[in-house]
DNA sequence: AGCCAGGGAGTCG
DNA sequence: CGACTCCATGGC
C-alpha cells in the first residue's frame, strides 16, 4: 500500500469530508461503492478509486495517467473550498444549522458540464438507484474505457449520431430522445460550455433549457453541479415544500452566495427525514 | 395492485 | 401564467 501510494496515489488532509455521504447523496451518479470503504468512479474522461482514512482523503487514479490528474480531482472534490466558513455562516439559522449537523461531512463537488447534463436529464421523474444504473448502462455501452470495468461518459460525438433505438438497452424509457437531443446541441455547438460559464446565471438556465428535456430543475443542478455556481439552489416539490415549511418560502440570507451548497445539506436532511410530514395531505 | 421516484413537454383555459 | 395529463421503468 504505501509503495502504491507512493507510485501514483494522491492524499490529502480532507477538511471534514464524508465521503460516502457526498458521493451517494444525489449529487452524481458516477460512483460505485466496492464494498470495502473505497469507491471507484469517473469524471471528465478521468477514473479513480477513493477512500478515506480518518481525516485523510485518498484518489488513486485508474488507467492512464491523465495530466493534471492532481489539480483535477483536488477541485473535483472542493478541498480548496472554505466550508468551515460555509457551515459558520450557515449556523446563523437554527434550522439550516441543524440540517448542517446532521451531516456536516457533505460537500458539493465540482462535476463536468457534459456529465452533468446527462446525469441530470435521466434523474427526470426518476430515483437515485434506477438513475445510477442508467448512467451506468450508458457510460459502459457508449463511453470510452478508462480502466478494466470502468467506462467514462460518451463524449457528444458519440451520441450524436444514434437513434432512439440504439438506446433502448439503458431503459431510460422517455429520457432516450433527450439524451441525443442534449449530445446533438453540445456537438454543434449550439450548446457551449465555455459560453454558458462566461454567461449570467438566468441567461445560461435559459440557454440550458432549449435542450429537449431540461426544465427548471435540470437547468438549475446542471449549474450547480456540472458549472459550479454555488449560488443556484435547485429545488424540487420536496425541496420547495420543506423550504416553504421551515424557511418561509426561501433561503435564509446567511445561505447568501451559497445557496445550492445549503441546498444540499437540506435536501439530504429532508431525505434522512423520510419527507415524513412534508407529503401532500390528500 | 398501486404508488413513488431530485421533472418536463404538450395542451387547454 | 396555472392546472392537468402523459410519459417508461423498476423497487417496494
Amino acid at each position: 500500500m504505501m509503495a502504491d501510494l507512493a507510485n501514483n496515489g494522491l492524499a490529502w488532509p480532507a477538511g471534514g469530508l464524508d465521503l460516502a455521504t457526498t458521493l451517494f447523496c444525489g449529487q452524481t451518479f458516477s460512483w460505485a461503492d466496492n464494498g470495502d470503504d473505497s469507491y471507484t468512479g469517473v469524471a471528465a474522461g478521468r477514473a479513480a478509486r477513493v477512500w478515506q482514512q480518518g481525516d485523510t482523503l485518498h484518489v488513486r487514479p485508474l488507467g492512464r495517467p491523465a495530466p493534471e490528474d492532481e489539480a483535477f480531482w483536488r477541485h473535483y472534490f472542493a478541498l480548496d473550498e472554505d466550508y468551515a466558513a460555509w457551515t459558520a455562516r450557515f449556523a446563523a439559522h437554527p434550522v439550516l444549522k441543524q440540517c448542517v449537523d446532521s451531516s456536516p461531512g457533505i460537500r458539493v463537488l465540482n462535476q463536468p458540464f457534459f456529465d452533468t447534463l446527462l446525469s441530470f436529464i435521466i434523474s427526470a421523474n426518476n430515483n437515485i438507484p434506477r438513475i445510477t444504473g442508467i448512467v451506468e448502462r450508458l457510460r459502459t455501452g457508449f463511453g470510452p474505457p478508462l480502466a478494466p470495468g470502468v467506462h467514462g461518459f460518451p463524449a457528444p460525438e458519440s451520441l450524436a449520431g444514434l437513434a432512439v433505438e440504439d438506446l433502448a438497452g439503458l431503459r431510460a424509457g422517455f429520457r432516450a430522445k433527450y439524451l441525443l437531443d442534449a449530445a446533438r446541441r453540445v456537438a454543434a455547438g449550439e450548446v457551449n460550455e465555455e459560453e454558458l460559464r462566461a454567461l449570467p446565471t438566468a441567461q445560461a438556465r435559459e440557454k440550458l433549457k432549449q435542450v429537449y428535456g431540461v426544465g427548471d430543475k435540470v437547468a438549475d443542478c446542471v449549474l450547480l453541479f456540472g458549472l459550479s455556481r454555488k449560488e443556484v439552489a435547485p429545488m424540487d416539490v420536496w425541496m420547495r415544500r420543506a423550504v416553504q415549511r421551515y424557511f418561509g418560502g426561501q433561503l435564509p440570507a446567511c445561505a447568501k452566495g451559497g445557496e445550492g451548497i445549503a441546498q444540499q445539506y437540506i435536501f439530504h436532511w429532508a431525505r434522512m427525514q423520510g419527507h415524513e410530514g412534508e407529503k401532500p395531505e390528500k
